[in-house]
DNA sequence: GCGACAG
DNA sequence: ATCTTGTCGC
């Protein structure tokens, strides 16, 4: 990996940051999540439609060479341009986005989900699985504990919390609202759909 | 050397 | 994310 120039991308998160709408979703029929995989210097990348009862509409793949290392707060230069290409692919435009890492629960207010939200122009929906600095480590509550910018979720049976951030053109009582709609399980199905289909494929060819 | 910020 | 099997529990 060459070296880069963190300054110069600081200044580009605060301008995502500063891009960042939150204004309620209106349609929302088509649902989309993505989710990357890796193996080696390889990328994968997958997003997956489906429609408001779960079932699949279509998918899309995106792959290739990683061309930015894993940088703590930086994930959406590594990731952000790999997914926005897998939803560019979908011939269906998604009401909404559910993206594997966070949104506005970010340093700068400018994760991954915004990353994507703001480069597409569609609703998105940050999620993660395991918490940024300062962030809860532990179910030692139940149910949601908000933060900053975005809500920490521990259900029974739970050691460690998931959590839920708005990415572009959402609330974040929406985006709670749309996390329990699809999260029978603690992932949401689109990004668990998603996250299944990357694995799968990676580890193919 | 220690602590450690998503994937 | 990746390296990796079985196994405990609802």
């Amino acid at each position: 990996m060459r070296d880069f120039d963190l300054k110069s991308l600081r200044k580009k998160q605060k301008e995502y940051s500063s891009f960042f709408r939150e204004i309620e979703v209106k349609k929302a029929e088509n649902f989309a999540g993505v989710d990357c995989h890796y193996k080696s210097e390889k990328i994968i990348c997958c997003a997956v439609l489906i429609g408001i009862h779960g079932e699949i509409i279509e998918e899309s793949i995106t792959e290739g060479k990683t061309f930015f290392p894993y940088i703590p707060t930086f994930l959406a230069f590594r990731e952000g341009p790999w997914m926005v290409n897998s939803i560019r692919k979908l011939k269906t435009v998604p009401d909404l986005i559910f993206v594997d890492g966070n949104g506005r629960l970010h340093p700068l207010g400018a994760g991954l989900a915004v990353y994507v939200g703001v480069k597409l122009n569609i609703p998105t929906i940050g999620f993660s699985k395991n918490p940024m600095k300062g962030y809860p480590k532990e179910c030692s509550f139940n149910g949601e504990k908000f933060l900053k910018n975005g809500v920490a979720i521990c259900r029974k049976g739970w050691k460690k919390p998931v959590f839920i951030s708005s990415g572009n053109l959402i609330t974040l009582r929406k985006s709670l609202e749309f996390y329990n709609l699809f999260s029978p399980t603690k992932i949401p199905i689109p990004i668990r759909l998603a996250h299944q289909r990357a694995r799968l494929l990676i580890n193919e060819h």
